[in-house]
DNA sequence: TTTATTTACTTAATCGATTACGTAAACTGG
DNA sequence: CCAGTTTACGTAATCGATTAAGTAAATAAA
């Protein structure tokens, strides 16, 4: 290294550094000084591959243009940072493959964890078991019920329980659920939140509608406006997907009808802008930030003491009823 | 390594594995067949030290819950994964003492370049020249004019001086700018549009005033307030931060101003659901995806001929003025 | 004074993969 | 049939930092 034009030994500049008792404080003084003037940092990656530690995680997560999604990540990398951690970033576009592609890259030790929340393409999960099996993992929000490690989600079944109760209350005879792929834990959860109120108050499940969420917006919209056309058309929306806000706005919009006089609609969502919406939006709003400061705090706590057992480590962290206008007076 | 049960040198397993000429077709066999047996993958790290390529970019940007940012992020992603490599994200959250010491990190060889927007807060750049003589560097949104490297842009100074106009010949007469600090490229580029507008239809520019963003939106919001309370109340408001809008929405209904008829608002901003504000928001739109793509794909050509210069690779993107009934009717 | 201990280093192994170089054995050409 | 070449590997250096183990010199203890 450059620090050898001290005429020391690579062994005893490295210790300067680090502060050993083996080096005189004249010796670490000069190491100091010359490390200050060259801006010498050391190499991460000489150290990682002798620890085999890379202070490094990896956040995979289907989408960050997305409020919910940019939150936790920002909780993530709150922690992150704060413990010296540096946090890789993953896309999935809530793509299988892509997700496999990922997740098999990060087998090979580039990183010492992983936080992920599942793609709604995903239905296998042998990709999964197997980064599993190499590093330890912590799921939030979207997990998946058949590994067993630590889970941060948010009380999903109570959320679609309280969310159709409301809107049953604010007199809705036909609740329509708008979610995505049932093989999500999160909306099959929800959705047995949203029967069991159905069921609760005497209504007809058989109006149970689920819209799969699509990339393509443009069909989300074609479809609502199907479902608002037929003859039986719901009076009350339950979105367990925020992408969907729009379109069913513009959707109503175009069909005449009035929220929340004609329908009234919730939407699970984190967008700080519902107060100002047309008309103002209800939504189930989860901790989104706090579920993934919780996240990587709990895998660090794993890091820490070295353990790739995270069972008994899951939490959920409730969500909040905001009720604004989308649901306000009684049908 | 484990593929030595092949009775095998390393050597030879890395060159089977790297499809060398070097090594019997009968061997490659058997090592690619026990490689997926072993589900053996390459420790990255190893490879990075002898190489010294991480095949990794830092995207420092400072925020990730806003829209603008994280479709960046997207556009980055999207580009680095098709070209193999791995992003590390890193948040400033505005302030320039954490970038600081994130870029102070970043000269060590962890990354083989860096995109970066820097914070509001920035007003020396040391650390960022620092930081580019260690390795490549691409600007996008917020440049440092004082760094002579590629810088991705939008046409801010035409957008400032187009939302202005707009409002103008809606027939505003009084017209507010709310900014953040002037130290930032974009703001002033904004702003020296916005004043140029003015001047080009002879109004008096002794009105502009800049609120400096807040962290705690709700001294924005007061700030707010008090501007709408003022004898002179602005008629219009163009907002060069996103951040604000919800603000701007609440101070105006708290007031008791109706939008558009009262005042008419404008804000520079990505959120995709601006069509369903209460009303709908006009907003400059910035091609946040595709700055990020193109940041990225500079990058990676820079990073491919292994060159640190990139002074010649700036580009400048467009944004959109889309119109909405924010700024509808005539004052 | 001699041995034991402490001080302040250096040497060398290590992490894992890559690659320049070395080398047996097989093969080819004249 | 022997020099020259090709084939198919193995050996060892390398990337950069860390650390166990080794060592010379100074110091302390007996």
């Amino acid at each position: 290294m450059l620090a050898k034009q001290l005429n020391l030994s690579t062994a005893a500049v490295s210790k300067a550094l680090r502060d050993s008792h083996e080096i005189s404080p004249t010796t670490k003084q000069r190491v100091l000084d010359l490390a200050a003037i060259l801006n010498y940092i050391p190499h991460p990656y000489a150290g990682s591959l002798r620890e085999k530690k890379s202070r490094t995680i990896a956040v995979v997560i289907p989408e960050v243009a997305d409020s919910f999604f940019s939150l936790a990540l920002n909780g993530i990398e709150a922690v992150a940072i704060e413990k010296g951690y540096h946090a890789l970033i993953y896309l999935t576009h809530e793509n299988q493959e892509r997700e496999r592609e990922i997740l098999k890259d990060l087998e090979s030790g580039r990183v010492d964890g992983v936080i992920m929340s599942v793609a709604m393409k995903t239905n296998t999960f042998e990709h999964i078991r197997l980064l599993h099996q190499a590093v330890p993992l912590v799921f939030f929000d979207r997990v998946c019920e058949e590994i067993n490690t630590a889970k941060i989600t948010t009380n999903d079944y109570e959320c679609g329980y309280l969310a159709t109760k409301h809107l049953i209350e604010a007199g809705c005879k036909k609740i329509v659920l708008l979610s995505v792929s049932e093989s999500l834990s999160i909306s099959s959860r929800r959705m047995q939140g949203y029967k069991q109120a159905l069921l609760d108050h005497q209504m007809d499940e058989t109006l149970c509608r689920v819209i799969d969420y699509n990339e393509d917006l443009t069909m989300n919209y074609d479809l609502l406006i199907e479902l608002l056309k037929s003859k039986d058309r719901p009076d009350g929306i339950v979105a367990t997907v925020s992408k969907m806000t729009t379109e069913i706005y513009l959707a109503c919009m175009e069909r005449g009808l009035n929220i929340p006089n004609d329908i009234k609609v919730v939407c699970f969502s984190n967008d700080s802008n519902a107060p100002i919406f047309n008309p103002s939006l209800t939504t189930i709003t989860q901790p989104a930030f706090e579920m993934g400061k919780l996240a990587a705090t709990i895998l660090f706590k794993a890091l820490k003491r070295n353990s790739m057992v995270l069972s008994d480590e899951s939490a959920v962290i409730p969500s909040d009823l905001l009720i604004r206008a989308s649901t306000a007076g009684l049908l």
